[in-house]
RNA sequence: GGCAUCGUGGCCGAGUGGCUAGGCAGAGCUCUGCAAAAGCUUGUACAGCGGUUCGAAUCCGCUCGAUGCCUCCA
């Protein structure tokens, strides 16, 4: 196993060395989404960036437990929200039970991911089947004197931890410039200190889901389902905590107060945060309207764009950015990418038939599988990897027309690699369906004809005849190519 | 206001103290009845101003600008 992984770890803002606590064992939990409406495509970008790293993790060889939650409790809009949650919210809006929003949102979120190829994780649990878990997490924290109970509602206590353990190591806080820069809200509160946050809630007569406690009938806070489910399946102290950048605070350094006010140590090694995805660079939000679903994306219904993009595509779109970097939606951009992923799938499709002779040119496949591990083995930088597999492309296209030569061997070696990397690392797929490939045998036939018909025209020079079954064709998303051996058909 | 990230050629987007990123677009070419498709060739950019250095886009400082978080949020 390639062991020289470097990470960025967002708790040190250095790139780290990665060493899992358990040789060949890796615990990785990741933040998933609140089932509350449909999944957005930044929502999509987050666990595509974890789908890669939990993809080469599992490459380079580590059995790695990936969990990630799916939090259908519902969390406190705000403190002056009367303790209305959100799925209670939209369950009475629609005149439904919470469980049956949840469902439906679940079934939209794991669709919505097959279709960008991601893995299932290993578990992904939910909120609502972690109460118990959650309500002794509490008493935990309580017992150690790190949160108080107060009409019902449980409460950590910022400060007083802050007095033991420094709080705000994750977000660079400190607590002195949260004291000053909370923001007061409307009364309501029973809290003694702004930053502190709520532990369990007691719900409101409006409130409809809810559990009973031994403070209160009513709700965990929203911060505890990730330190209880993360503890339960992965242990006090695992390897790799995810999620999206807007989590670092104050999700993530609520949940490393949580678990280190009663292990007192910290419960996670790296700390890894995916970039946010924009749109016409401004931050997706469902309020300002600048807002895109997958399903729209891929159907082309919508405002937005102009065309369809498939999820592959999409996908491929976002691997050509740093999982830490900001990517920003747009048609030109997406239009660079679909186009350049067309470029590689054929260029995949070509190893298949490629000539072989009795030795390379000056291709060094060894050279070349180098750096793609090094590219990868950097913070997993699938940029960097797919500028390489760029690279293979070239040569696969010189191999192809005579004007470079490739062994038998190097081209066994060169397309296990390229399969690695294209299929199992960066999880995509060959969409490009070619003649014969279509699985359907008589569309397959007919066009065979009509082709033929076509070649007779044009050897009669009777090109009325032959443009308009091109273009016709055309017309129907069917490509004739022309080629110096012949034509081709192809159905996009 | 505080914290954080970032500013790269027409667009997207990597990267390193000195050696070609890559993709898309554009231009030229090959193929071709024409076109498309496909392939080949082609670009010396790194916000501004100082500083460190033999040398900086890469390190430091300042300025300007962008985005995110600080309130639910991937």
């Amino acid at each position: 196993m390639d062991t020289s992984l470097v990470v960025y770890n967002s708790l040190s803002g250095k790139k780290e060395t990665f060493k899992s606590i358990l040789p060949n064992n890796v615990g990785m939990y990741v933040c998933g989404p609140t089932v509350y409406s449909n999944v957005h495509l930044g929502n999509c970008r987050t666990f595509i960036s974890f789908d890669l790293i939990f993809r080469y993790l599992k490459h380079l060889g580590y059995k790695v437990r990936y969990v990630r939650n799916i939090t259908d409790a519902g969390h406190l809009e705000n403190d002056a929200d009367e303790g209305e949650d959100r799925i209670a919210k939209k369950a009475r809006l629609e005149s439904i039970e919470p469980m049956e929003v949840v469902q439906r949102y679940t079934l939209d979120f794991r669709d919505t991911m097959a279709q960008f190829n991601a893995l299932a994780p290993s578990i992904e649990p939910t909120a609502t089947g972690h109460i118990v878990e959650q309500i002794e997490l509490v008493k935990e924290i309580m017992a150690q004197g790190y949160a108080y109970e107060i009409n019902g509602s449980v409460y950590f206590d910022v400060l007083k931890f802050n007095n033991d353990i420094p709080y705000g190591k994750l977000s660079g806080r400190k607590i002195e410039d949260l004291i000053h820069n909370t923001r007061t809200l409307d009364g309501q509160s029973d809290k003694k200190n702004p930053q502190d946050f709520a532990l369990w809630k007691k719900a409101e007569p409006v409130h409809i889901m809810r559990w009973p406690s031994p403070w209160s009938e009513g709700f965990p806070g929203w911060h505890l389902e990730c330190t209880a489910m993360s503890t339960k399946y992965l242990g006090k102290q695992f390897d790799i905590h995810g999620g999206g950048m807007d989590l670092k605070f104050p999700h993530h350094e609520c949940e490393i107060a949580q678990a280190e006010s009663i292990n007192k140590k910290a419960p996670v090694n790296y700390w890894l945060h995916a970039n946010m995805l924009t749109l016409n660079g401004k931050k997706m939000a469902k309020s300002t309207g600048n807002n895109i679903l997958p399903g729209e994306m891929f159907s082309g219904e919508n405002s937005i764009f102009k065309k369809a993009f498939s999820p592959m595509a999409v996908r491929f779109f976002m691997l050509q950015a740093h999982y830490r970097s900001i990517v920003d939606l747009s048609e030109s951009a997406l239009e660079a990418s679909e186009k350049g992923f067309h470029r590689l799938t054929e260029g995949i499709s070509k190893l298949e038939t490629l000539p072989t002779s009795e030795e390379s040119s000056d291709f060094n496949i060894t050279v070349w599988q180098n750096k793609c591990y090094a590219a990868m083995n950097d913070d997993f930088n699938s940029p960097l990897l797919i500028a390489h597999l760029f690279d293979a492309v070239k040569y696969i296209n010189a191999v192809s027309n005579g004007l470079q030569q490739i062994s038998k061997t190097d081209l066994a070696g060169l397309s296990k690699l390229m399969n690695v990397f294209f299929f199992d690392v960066l999880g995509l797929l060959n969409t490009n369906k070619k003649q014969g490939e279509n699985g359907n045998e008589q569309l397959e036939g007919a066009l065979q004809l009509i082709v033929e018909l076509r070649n007779n025209a044009r050897a009669a020079k009777d090109f009325q005849t032959s443009d308009l079954i091109r273009d016709s064709l055309s017309n129907l998303n069917i490509q004739i190519n022309d080629t110096s051996e012949g034509s081709t058909f192809k159905i996009n």
